[in-house]
DNA sequence: ACCTGAACACCGTTCAAGT
DNA sequence: ACCTGAACACCGTTCAAGT
């Protein structure tokens, strides 16, 4: 009925059935009600998705920059990324999909920069590692690399001699995911202080 | 009619029209023939996307970790797989998905795998190198993060005093989004040399 | 062996008609 | 104002029938 409760009705069959298995009649019928109806709250299916988009970006927190230096900045304003992604994975690739036109997206791309260029980076140098970090935010919320190994270890353990069995298994492949979130942001920001100015 | 004629002419219409602008009929059409005969050569349009996927990451060398070092091993496989899916932006949201699951993709990852343990990596050490490779490299492809911008920048100027208008250019907008690669990379491996073992 | 036409069960979206 | 039924132009996929 009302366009939150679309959207939220939305969001619960993306992270339910993927975004292959939202069709606008599904949405319908988890609503009660027929597919045409959904067209006098809803311009199209494509802008659903981009307001459910929004949402969640919406929630994204890059406040560490106010005050504190940028490497903390940074580092939080990269897990706020990914536990916002995280929550909801089966939507990353919509949201990959040209975050520069998103207005949520800017607002808080517009913040980071600042804080960048207020701790003495180049407006260029801020775009750059403004860019770094989305990389590694959307690259680590869409591969979920990890993850996908946790079926068949026999496959790996013959064929793969070097891949690491051991953390393979399903328990802990999220741990692993976790932490080689952490070593790549770690590395990042260790890397570009080599470089810092000031 | 063969199956590498059928790959080649999905990838030209994913290309050009984009993931969502590929179907069976219209890749029937593209070869002057009916959609129910694909089927005879192709058991189904995922199934396909799998194959053409297949064939891309077929195209990325990690033979850069013989020899040299991890940090040049890492390097070159990184700029290898970039090339490869910067050529087909539009397909990298189906790559992205599962790396794990992808035959191609093991094998490169079981390379880059034993290259970091051969220069003392631990094995988890090293899956997690891995992993953040992969976060890069599929971020950098997914998130073309600066030629978003180029439509109309008299909107940023306005609302997002902080975004570096100089460089949105549509002209330098793959100039940066190179650039930023690069310093993403960079830091990256630079980050991981200050905690390297040996 | 390879292609086709027709059909099936789906899509997103529109629109006149109902309350 | 809000919902509906029916329709339109599409999908992926199957399968008997044609050459």
């Amino acid at each position: 009925m009302s366009a939150s409760r679309i959207r939220t009705a939305t969001l619960l069959i993306i992270d339910r059935d993927g975004l292959d298995g939202l069709s606008m009649r599904k949405l319908a019928a988890e609503l009660g009600v027929q597919a045409a109806s959904l067209y006098g709250h809803v311009s199209t299916k494509d802008d659903l998705l981009h307001e459910v988009a929004a949402e969640i970006l919406e929630k994204v927190d890059v406040s560490g920059f106010d005050g504190g230096d940028w490497r903390s900045g940074l580092r939080s304003a990269a897990w706020s990324y990914r536990s916002a992604l995280a929550r909801h994975p089966n939507i990353v690739p919509f949201l990959a999909y040209g975050p520069a036109h998103r207005e949520a997206s800017l607002r808080r791309l517009d913040v980071v920069h600042g804080g960048l260029v207020a701790a003495g980076w180049s407006r260029r140098e801020a775009t750059m590692i403004a860019a770094g970090l989305m990389y590694l935010v959307f690259g680590a919320a869409l591969s979920t690399f990890s993850s996908g190994f946790s079926e068949d270890q026999a496959v790996y353990r013959d064929r793969y001699p070097n891949l690491d069995k051991a953390h393979l298994l399903p328990g802990v492949a999220q741990e692993l995911d976790h932490d080689s979130f952490e070593l790549a942001l770690e590395s990042f920001v260790t890397g570009l202080a080599a470089r810092a100015p000031g």
